[in-house]
Parts: structure tokens; C-alpha cells; sequence
DNA sequence: CACCATATGTCACTCACCGGCATATGCTGA
DNA sequence: TCAGCATATGCCGGTGAGTGACATATGGTG
């Protein structure tokens, strides 16, 4: 197992899961919302992403019903899936601020 | 498209680069030492970024020289370079706000 | 003298993501 | 009326960043 850093794409959809459930559909609208419209989950990168966290143990199926005589299944975040998301938007938000740092420092002009 | 979303060892590269120019293997304990030892950027991923992130005119070489017989090249970042480092670190740090966000707010009475 | 840090590089492989396709229903408008 | 779009789930071949192992060379330390 790879223990690979997530993936934007991976990281929004947890994140579109964090406050309420939602099926597959509801997630990727919810990502490209998110993201002011910039990162749209083709439902290759969707289903297979839920699949692997399913399997992960980071998300789990919420519900099942049927929708026009169709099975909808909506997803919710588990307690671990939970703690992941909020270690790698830390981890994350640790990287953006050293680069934002950095790059206020530049050692060449720097502040105004 | 080549409009993917930055990893994280590309990232912690650039940063690396933000504020003084420095060699490759340089870069890769600076890597290290930003991420708190969590990521060592391996030489394929670190040269295979390096030759990429040159083509994409986002870093360039700020000096070549010999030492102990054998080239040293450093690398520096350019203005695009130093512009995208900034739009990527707002961009996840977004991205870590609204994650951070949303565990709070935990499935209450949100949007359905 | 073995071993490690320093230092740069190649290459086969993996796997998340991409892009396109398939399928099915309900609604809206030319 | 039916073309087209939104809704909704899913498969599959291909791409490319990152991985892990290997190759090579020097200088310092036990």
C-alpha cells in the first residue's frame, strides 16, 4: 500500500461528504461547487474513487432506496474517514502556508 | 489536460525553491525537512520533476557548478513558477478551510 | 576499508485520474 | 414528437506523476 498523498480530486469529494450524506450524482455536483467550478469528477474518477474508499474503510453506504426504478446509494464519511480528512486538510493547509511564507520572503524585494 | 492539480511532492519542490535557489539533492533534504520528515521525494520523482517542471518553464537553472569533479546544477524558480506556487497554495488552502469547515459543522442542518 | 552522506541520473512499474462510452428515466422546448 | 438535457450509475483503455530499485562517483568517518 502506497501510503501516497491524496489527490485533489479524492480530498473534495470526502470533503462534499463531511457535513451530509450524499450518492454519487450529489457528490460530484457538490465538488464542482466547491471548487468555485474548477474540478469536475468524471464518473470514471467518481466511482472508482468510491469503490477504493469503500474499500479503505473511509467511507461507508448511508442508505439504498430506489429512485425511479432505479437503486440510488448515498455515501456517508466513517469515523476514520473523518480523522483522514481532517489530518490531510491539516497537512495540506501546513504546506500552503510554508510556501505562502516563502514566497513572502523571497530574500530578493520582499514586503512592498 | 495538463491542467492536473499539483501533488504534493511537486508542491513541496517548488516551495522548496521559494525562497533561495539550491541543487537537487539540496531540495530533497529541504523536502524533508518542510514536510517533518513525512515526505522523502524519491531521485526518480525528484530529477523526473526537475527535467518536467524546466519544460513546463516553472523552475530554471539559476547556476551550473563543478564541484569535486562532477557538475552541480541549482535551480531556481521563475515568475510563472512563483505565480503558480502562489495560486496552488491558496487554492488547497482553500480547499483545507472548507474541509475543516465542513467536519465542524457535521451533518446538521445543512443543505440536503 | 567498509560504510554512509553527498550527489545525479535511468527505468520498469503502479495506480489515481481522465475521457469516452453505455444505459436508463424524466422533463422541457422547438 | 422527439431531440436534447439533467439526473444517475457504471465500465474500460490510456496517461502521467510518483515509486522503488539500480547505477555511478566522491569525500569523510569509524
Amino acid at each position: 500500500m502506497t501510503d501516497r498523498a491524496m489527490q485533489e480530486p479524492t480530498l473534495l469529494l470526502l470533503t462534499a461528504l463531511a457535513d451530509v450524506p450524499r450518492h454519487g450524482y450529489a457528490i460530484a455536483r457538490e465538488v464542482e461547487s466547491i471548487s468555485g467550478g474548477r474540478v469536475k469528477l468524471r464518473t470514471g474518477t467518481l466511482y472508482g474513487a468510491l469503490e477504493r474508499l469503500l474499500q479503505q474503510g473511509l467511507i461507508e453506504v448511508h442508505k439504498e432506496e430506489i429512485v425511479d426504478s432505479r437503486l440510488r446509494r448515498t455515501y456517508t464519511l466513517t469515523a476514520p474517514g473523518r480523522a483522514a480528512l481532517a489530518v490531510e486538510a491539516e497537512r495540506i493547509a501546513a504546506t500552503a502556508r510554508e510556501a505562502t511564507r516563502r514566497l513572502g520572503i523571497t530574500g530578493k524585494a520582499a514586503t512592498a
